[in-house]
DNA sequence: ATTAATACTTAGTATCCCGCCC
DNA sequence: GGGCGGGATACTAAGTATTAAT
């Protein structure tokens, strides 16, 4: 990987100009955001007026659009105020929100066309004046007696039993037949149970779009939850699984040996092997160890862990080899978790919450070369667990002799419970499932906003092109960096504070050494070759021609700067920010990922099917389209660490099939040839017979073919991550609508929930 | 105007699980 | 019937963006 790069020494440290140097650019507008900080990367360079000498010429007027107001941005580009550019921004100011959201009530039209009657409905509306905790309780109660009564659900429970019975006579019957027969059968009712299933979770399904939206920041009215489920306790090793130290048995004490078994465990891992990585580890491990301990412990290297390895090998080994009743049993428990933990009640829904496990202690792995990998991730006490529910809920009970370290009523936020993670200080938060009202109204909102962007995205284009020849520095690169941001869908690039985390960047914080300019390059002018790691250290490797005047730019931004020097030096993502949401509301640069990706999509889906293709052509070529909006994106994986073996596999395979295919087809010849001297009954029907050979070694090998470029093409490139985060889901389901394509095809179970909004208001002439 | 804190989305990897092939 | 490939899910780190504090 290039991971390993110049970044690492090649970062410079901030040479600190002092910051009575910045007097020269006082009562100048365009300041360098580096060079007010303490720790400015940015050294001794030309002072502003040198920087902006070459735009002297620039005959350009001072520009006021900076500062101008939405309206006056609409009305200067000669469009009509929109009213739904209106949506739900007005509370990101903290005014009071329009009451009805354009959008919602449209699709609420649409939606309920197709509204099958629901006794849910009743309880909404009946609720939706105000809710008390008896109120919220007993519908929920009534509402598990309800399932509990639902004569579906009897009868699914008599058909299972009726099931069993079969199963029973039919083992003590004459086994075979019977069997084979139940086992049909068996998957008949399946069948059938699946199907009542699915009609009951639709029926059930909280049809939330189709409700008013809550006005200000008001997330629900209602939320009662059990708090997290925490994992267990440490159970001390028993006495035969030793650690060593230097060679001599030492029997450590409990918090030390549970910090040893942590590194124990990753000791098959290339974590382990890294320097930061077992300093940090053992580093934090004194700091548990008894003062006995640490005085004798000094050196990692004369640690065996060797034993407490072995343990852990055996363990998974045996979980590897459980019967299935055994895993079963574990599965049933796990279900009861869930069940218990797993769900909050919502505004009188219940809720499935995203992670309602508290996440276990162990050591620290963070991404690339993160500076912090191998410390200690504490163990979470209630003690450190702040809950957040209704003042009228029944509030979460603590474990046994435990507390809470406070219990809010906050309907502005959406989380259960917080508490502070303890290696990067951060809070993390337990929150609702992908599937709920709370997630999908957000997403939901956010294509809405990337989808209003293409109303105004010319001329936001011709702006930032006006911009690329501003008489200040500092407009010059906003114009620049939101070139990228547009056209290369890169991250917006928020700072980081060094040290802190793994050396990566987005647009913003590009530093110089990330891009090479090249006049001319493979053909092309004004090539810009980018090489940096991203979020998640994965690497962007791009060699892109750009226009004219943004190379130029670019090489004036770059001038008497060096390694470790910010691109862009006067700009930060909140002025970035704050002047995308002066262009329109709630504009971000995130938004242009959104807006890119989705419209590539839907450009891609068009280009690319077409109706007269048969099912399979028309997934590849959704796929292709997907794939298309990944690479944009840069979504990477690494490749499996099977790819290179299993690849090997299939080549074998379609080798194999291959030599199949020329022998069938030659014994196809034979058996043809036979046939026509004789043209015997028997030889046209093993004639016939090998002709079906060879149209199915040839369909087979087709298919293999396929699969294997579907797979070399997919090595490295993720599409879930496109599909569940930038893909507005109402292009795909339009799309399935309009290809006959069923949607299960797209979207796997998980995906149409997260999606349900979509997939029920959508119809096929739904455009992004 | 900065910085810090907060809240929430986006991201890749690890693991589970299930069907398929030998 | 056991291993294997791959999709689904679990997990949690790492971003973005806004708000609050200084």
């Amino acid at each position: 990987m290039g991971g390993e790069k110049q970044y690492k020494n090649g970062r410079r440290k901030s040479k600190t100009r002092r910051l009575d140097d910045d007097d020269q650019y006082s009562g100048d507008v365009t300041k360098s955001k580096k060079t007010l900080k303490k720790t400015s990367k940015v050294d001794k360079r030309p002072k502003s007026e040198e920087m902006e000498k070459p735009l002297k010429k620039g005959e350009t007027p001072e520009i006021e659009v900076l500062d101008i107001k939405k309206e006056n941005f609409e009305r200067a580009l000669g469009q009509p105020k929109s009213e739904d550019s209106d949506f739900q921004m007005e509370k990101k100011k903290g005014k009071k929100k329009r009451k009805d959201d354009d959008f919602r009530v449209e699709m609420k039209g649409r939606g309920q066309k197709r509204r099958r009657e629901s006794e849910r409905t009743e309880g909404v509306s009946d609720l939706a004046e105000g809710h008390t905790a008896e109120k919220n309780r007993k519908v929920k109660r009534e509402e598990e007696e309800q399932v509990d009564q639902a004569p579906e659900m009897k009868r699914k429970k008599k058909v299972k039993d009726e099931i069993d019975m079969e199963a029973k006579i039919g083992n003590e019957g004459q086994a075979v037949s019977v069997k084979r027969k139940k086992t049909k059968e068996e998957l008949e009712a399946a069948k059938v149970l699946k199907m009542k299933k699915k009609e009951e979770e639709e029926q059930q399904r909280w049809r939330w779009w189709e409700e008013e939206k809550y006005p200000d920041g008001i997330k629900w009215k209602f939320l009662e939850h059990k708090g997290p489920y925490f994992p267990p306790e440490y159970q001390p090793l028993p006495d035969d699984v030793r650690f060593f130290y230097n060679g001599k048995a030492v029997k450590l004490s409990p918090a030390a040996e549970e910090v040893a078994l942590f590194f124990a465990q990753m000791l098959d891992h290339e974590y382990t092997t890294k320097d930061v990585f077992r300093n940090n580890f053992f580093k934090d491990w004194r700091k548990e160890m008894t003062h006995e301990e640490r005085k004798l412990i000094t050196h990692l290297e004369k640690c065996d862990f060797g034993e407490l390895f072995q343990m852990h090998k055996d363990k998974v080994e045996a979980r590897r080899n459980m019967s299935k009743e055994e895993k079963q049993i574990i599965k049933e428990a796990n279900q009861k978790i869930v069940e218990e933990f797993g769900y909050c009640v919502l505004d009188s829904h219940r809720e499935r919450i995203g992670n309602f496990k508290i996440e276990p202690p162990g050591l620290f792995r963070g991404r690339g070369e993160h500076p912090k990998q191998g410390m200690l991730k504490k163990r979470i006490r209630p003690e450190d667990i702040i809950i957040n529910c209704s003042k009228d809920s029944h509030v979460p009970e603590p474990p046994m002799g435990h507390q809470w370290k406070e219990v809010r009523h906050d309907n502005t936020v959406t989380w259960l419970a917080s508490w502070a993670e303890n290696v990067q200080g951060s809070c993390k938060y337990i929150m609702l499932n992908a599937n709920s009202k709370l997630k999908g109204e957000k997403d939901w909102e956010k294509y809405e906003v990337a989808r209003k962007l293409t109303t105004c995205v010319d001329s936001i284009r011709s702006q930032y092109q006006q911009d690329l020849k501003s008489k200040q520095m500092k407009t010059r690169q906003r114009a620049v960096a939101l070139y990228f941001i547009d056209k290369l869908a890169l991250r917006a690039g928020n700072e980081k504070e060094e040290g802190e985390t793994a050396d990566t960047v987005g647009c913003c914080s590009l530093r110089v050494e990330h891009i090479a300019l090249h006049e001319r390059l493979d053909g092309d002018q004004h090539v810009v070759e980018f090489d940096f790691l991203g979020k998640d250290c994965i690497r962007y490797y791009n060699k892109v021609p750009v226009a004219k005047k943004v190379f130029k730019n670019l090489r004036l931004f770059m001038e008497n700067k060096q390694e470790g020097d910010d691109l862009f030096d006067r700009l930060t993502t909140s002025e970035l920010n704050k002047h995308l949401s002066s262009l329109m509301l709630g504009l971000t640069a995130k938004v242009f990922r959104t807006y890119n990706a989705s419209i590539t999509l839907q450009q891609q889906l068009r280009e690319l099917s077409n109706a007269s293709d048969n099912q399979a052509q028309k997934l590849l070529c959704y796929n292709r389209a997907n794939r298309a909006v990944a690479v944009l994106c840069n979504h990477q994986r690494a490749p499996p660490k099977t790819f290179e073996q299993s690849m090997a596999n299939l080549q074998a395979k379609i080798d194999s099939r291959k030599e199949q295919l020329a022998q069938a087809k030659g014994e196809l010849k034979q058996a043809k040839k036979e046939a026509k001297e004789n043209s015997d009954k028997k030889l046209l029907a093993v004639m016939e017979k090998k002709k079906r050979t060879v149209q199915r070694c040839e369909e087979q090998l087709l298919r293999m073919e396929v699969q294997a470029t579907d797979r070399e093409e997919n090595k490295q490139v993720a599409l879930s991550t496109s599909k569940l985060n930038y893909l507005d889901p109402r292009i795909s389901v339009a799309w399935c609508k309009n290809m006959d394509v069923p949607l299960e095809k797209i979207y796997n179970k998980t995906q149409r929930d997260k999606f349900a909004w979509a997939v029920d208001m959508t119809e096929a002439d739904f455009e992004f």
